[in-house]
DNA sequence: TGCATTTTCTGACGGTTGGTCAAGAATCCT
DNA sequence: AGGATTCTTGACCAACCGTCAGAAAATGCA
């Protein structure tokens, strides 16, 4: 690492702050809040130099992802390393989804907002990649536990199946399930009472289905809860 | 129904031409594309008049929105109607879910709009609740097919979960995996080289985990997918 | 240190849109 | 017909995006 000039680590450091100005703005105002005027404002310095960091709001937003999201690979990777069968490893990944959603509420906001075709169109193809690059590291985190668990045999495969296209499914339904979750407030209340229980016993119950060992019948899922939490929750 | 005068049916007429013609802005430009004034332009009336038909432009969304999740309910009803075990009932509705997808491609993005909170916001509670409505009643078609399932004892319900617990699943992998497929196209290839068909198969390991009889192994999936196209895509 | 060059910063500006509203036009009712 | 009501219009304001010429600051160099 070069060691940078005064000016070039005021202007690091300020790149940071419209960061954290943006995010809070997002937060507390919402997306249509977010303007680069105010950040300007916020952050005393003129919309001028704003645009200098970012050409726009969008890339702004999606800088933020990128920092949210590498957050989550980081949690991903440790819930992997959970010493214990695949299976249990697997959930200790789908505990840490849900724990990374619980700590970045407003992660999803972003996330959806990402996904306009509107808004995706005026992001760099660099920061496209970026993103897209990490994400598919956090399924490939996914995929390495299922390939383990083939090795190990806990897993058949059916012919033609790929680890890949099991994380698909894996994936789907706690995406899915978390966005649904976001909305349980605005929906009416459908029994729903904690949706996260909801997405880790189907998580279970679909692995039941692919008969990957063992079998929700065949161990304590209070006992498993535990230890995931202590070691997915208590360092950090 | 009360008779209207010539001025209500103008203005009823209007409306419609309203929102055919955002739609058609919206698939077209996109979110950003779509401005009250391009609006009014198009539909040859001033600004202010549309504005007397919908109070922003988020209410015109909502208002494409309802009128397509209508459409969703049709089909998953009639899908429901399908003439065969509870199982084979809740695959036809999960292919009409991927009928939908496939016939609406719009509605995706506009379902991921109004998920924003500042989008929300800004639209009248009557519509929220109608839109709500109609996705309860989506539910509600799908619920239905699980007490079917229960009753004709094809399905057991493990101690603390309701059907509506069981229909949270299944939209979330549903709903999460089309999610997911929208964005494959931009996602690198990871080998999902048909998405819906991971949904399917997806489905049926979890319907095979929750012990969903018929299970995988004891019916033709093949036949199956041909009959519940018969049923679903034929008259339409 | 003084001066030239490069980099950075600024805020006014043109252009677009959202949303309002007073005044005029059309329609309805008797 | 004509008064009451409803509907329509487009000028208007405010907010915002993104640009850019010129001011200011930083840097390099003798």
């Amino acid at each position: 690492m070069i060691q940078l000039s005064p000016k070039q680590q005021e202007i690091r450091l300020r790149e940071e702050r419209i960061l954290d100005v943006a995010q809070s703005i997002l937060v507390q105002h919402g997306y249509h809040g977010l303007s680069m005027e105010r950040i300007a404002e916020l952050v005393e310095y003129s919309k001028g130099t704003v645009y200098n960091h970012f050409a726009n709001k969008e890339e702004i937003i999606v800088a933020l992802a990128i920092a949210t999201v590498n957050k989550r690979l980081e949690m991903f990777k440790q819930a992997a390393q959970f010493k214990r069968a695949s299976r249990f490893r697997m959930l200790a990944v789908v505990q840490a989804a849900e724990k990374f959603v619980h700590a970045h509420p407003d992660f999803f906001t972003l996330e959806q907002i990402l996904l306009l075709p509107s808004v995706r169109q005026k992001v760099s193809e660099k920061r496209q990649h970026e993103i897209n690059s990490i994400e598919i590291r956090c399924m490939d985190v996914v995929a390495g536990i299922i390939r383990d668990a083939v090795s190990a045999e806990d897993l058949v495969l059916a012919t033609g199946i790929t680890p890949e296209k099991l994380v698909f499914g894996f994936w789907s339904l706690s995406s899915g399930g978390f966005a649904l979750a976001a909305r349980v407030s605005a929906l009416p209340h459908l029994g729903f009472d904690n949706p996260f229980e909801l997405v880790h016993g189907h998580t279970a119950a679909l692995m039941d289905g692919l008969g990957w060992a063992p079998l929700s019948s065949e161990y304590d899922l209070q006992e498993l809860n535990q230890q995931i939490h202590c070691e997915v929750l208590c360092d950090d």
